[in-house]
DNA sequence: TCAAAAGTGTTAGGCATACACCCATGT
DNA sequence: ACATGGGTGTATGCCTAACACTTTTGA
């Protein structure tokens, strides 16, 4: 979330959002990507639409407004964002709280009540959006990643059952050593 | 479909749709609404949106177009539509003929697919639209309507079982008589 | 009486959970 | 040596597909 520095709703936290130009942008997703390029100064990865919202009262700079809603995912350690345009400060929440939360600009919990429920259907069905996981990881962390987004605790050995049989992942070959047995290191299938 | 009267596109045949009128539309499903009574002098039932759709490229009218796709359901039996605005015909085609069309206005076509893909997936979990398919109906009816959402046949007795497992429909205690075995009709569960 | 449709039962397999168990390593 | 996390095997249950079967009716 960042907080707004201009009207409307000055000093809330919402999502970052913007307004299509139609002279940069090829299409939806481009301007998704300029959007948050202004607003957190980085590229999305991962981007997905989820839907359109539009009626009278959304948004009182204007009678009417559409949103467009991209969901994008992040692998955290190497994904800086800073305040760009409207925002001075960004701050990261676990994404119930932010549902939860009733101080949350214009409709925002709405939309994150949504992106939150249609990511752990993905993730229920075991398609990992490996551009934001990426490999080499062990099978312990891609299921503690899992079991971050969905809130609850996973069965090791299904886990893994589930995830062979799918074939998205193979073993890179080597292993990751700690202060314990060394763990099987594996990426994503490039089949 | 219905074949358009006016430029651009004149003479193809189209999707129904039109342009948000702020002063008259409270929200998109609204507009989606008016539109159709407009163009299809009909109401909709069953409204669902399927996402948006926005890019340089898909409309001559304007350098820029978002549509916002929306699908609705029909009783065709008890569903009328006449040419409106902008239409001199309507015609119904199967929406697998209608998706592989070349000659479909605009990007009408991937629309059609998108949407036969979505409503599919829904038959396929047994979600049966019963503002579109309503009771009494028998059994067979209902699977027969499901096969020909779906394109291929489905075995009697386990759809009957996973109907029954999910307690979406209960007998209505009558009986549709024909030529042969009197079928128990049912209705969609109230409760 | 018999064709056609209504309706039921039975088996086997895929996929999931739950849980018990063995393995390898750095301290 | 042993605690800890890595890794595997087995029992069980749910859901579904496939298919055989019985029942009921009007022509």
């Amino acid at each position: 979330l960042g907080r707004r520095t201009e009207w409307p709703q000055q000093g809330k936290w919402g999502l970052p959002g913007g307004v299509i130009r139609i002279d940069l942008d090829k299409d939806l997703e481009t301007s998704a990507q300029r959007i948050a390029q202004e607003r957190l100064l980085v590229p999305l990865l991962n981007v997905k639409q989820l839907g359109a919202i539009g009626n009278k009262t959304r948004d009182e700079r204007a009678g009417w407004t559409i949103s467009v809603i991209y969901r994008a995912l992040f692998p955290r350690k190497h994904f800086e964002p800073h305040p760009g345009k409207r925002f001075d400060e960004l701050k990261w929440l676990a994404v119930d709280d932010a549902a939860a939360d009733a101080t949350i600009a214009f409709d925002h919990a709405d939309i994150i009540v949504g992106a939150a429920k249609q990511l752990r259907a993905e993730i229920d069905k075991l398609e990992i959006p490996f551009e934001f996981f990426r490999g080499p990881f062990t099978l312990t962390e891609l299921q503690t990643f899992c079991e971050a987004i969905l809130g609850n605790k996973l069965d090791k050995s299904s886990f893994r059952r589930r995830l062979a049989d799918r074939n998205t992942i193979e073993p890179s070959g080597n292993v990751r050593t700690g202060a314990f047995r060394p763990a099987q290191l594996y990426q994503p299938s490039k089949i």
